[in-house]
DNA sequence: GCACTAATTGCAACTAGTCGCAATACGAGA
DNA sequence: TCTCGTATTGCGACTAGTTGCAATTAGTGC
């Protein structure tokens, strides 16, 4: 496959704009036929289930849920309306430590995660935590960094032995 | 995927501090009978084709090389040798933007890799650039940062400036 | 309400990688 | 050189996700 895949890097959610929840899922068929694409049952099916989603779920996840709302659910339709919702900024998704996709639904505002290898857990990362180094990519590089891409990996403060809170733990 | 093969384009590898690479390979065999492990013709020939490696090899361009090498090579026993290559220190793997999973031969220093979205191409990322954010984490979670899996996702210089779409898409 | 056409679906095959298990064979010790 | 325990291999099944293609169908125009 090429980087340039079905994967676009949509323009992301203006951060500052929170959006109306639910809002954002009712106007889901008219973006779509203003974009001329299709209302389909399978994408109602997901998205219903999308919006009693909160956080991170895997494809995997999805497809599940799915399933068990309608058994004839096939995968690859459940992945390809996920690079939909995702080209209309409903939805993110990001790599886990393992490399295996996560998504976010209706991201307030970008942000990276940072993943345990040991215990599994993972915790968002804000922008003001890695803000000093999407400049240095910028000034340097000319670099844009997708933040809401970004995986960091290693050991959390429990598992390295030191002791101490698993503040705001995903899972 | 038209740009197969090992890419390794910006920050060059430091040049005065190379290992003595026909050293470390060498020593592997009894590196692993040390551990009670065994050194077999199957990780040899993996071995071999990694010591022609430089930069980054996704597993399935190592399992097609040995392949060549061999016909009978099976991709889990060259999947389960990378593992076992990687906790000897030889190899590194992190995962490139679309979760495939990529190894480093011989990694100098811990590195961390920025991918384009768009163009593909890749670039180490090295220490320097990115130790605020190792020691924001380190301070303000106590979390370590494994560097060698960190993958930075963005657009680059070139692909933003050929694009024209606009640096307005930045938040 | 009907026809049309392009978006979407379902399907099957495929890529990338993992896992359990029985058979094999490395290599330490006799 | 032979024996033996166990690390490793080969294999087949499985997870997660992708892709091409023919059949279906949403939604526009009449």
């Amino acid at each position: 496959m090429s980087a340039s895949g079905s994967r676009r890097l949509g323009v992301p959610p203006t951060p500052g704009a929170a959006w109306d929840r639910s809002g954002a899922w009712a106007s889901i068929p008219e973006r779509l036929r203003e974009q001329g694409l299709r209302w389909t049952p399978q994408r109602r099916l997901l998205v219903e289930v999308l919006a009693q989603t909160d956080g991170h779920v895997t494809g995997g996840e999805l497809v599940e849920r799915c399933r068990e709302a309608d058994t004839t659910t096939i995968p690859s339709t459940v992945y390809r309306t996920l690079d939909v919702l995702e080209e209309l900024g409903l939805i993110r998704h990001c790599h886990g430590v393992d490399g295996r996709e996560e998504f976010h639904v209706l991201p307030e505002t970008e942000h990276g995660h940072a993943y345990c290898n040991e215990c599994g857990r993972s915790w968002d990362v804000e922008v003001e935590e890695v803000g000093a180094m999407l400049a240095s990519f910028q000034e340097r590089r000319g670099f844009e960094v997708d933040l809401s891409h970004l995986t960091v990996a290693g050991r959390c403060r429990d598992c390295r032995g030191a002791g101490g809170t698993g503040e705001a733990a995903v899972e």
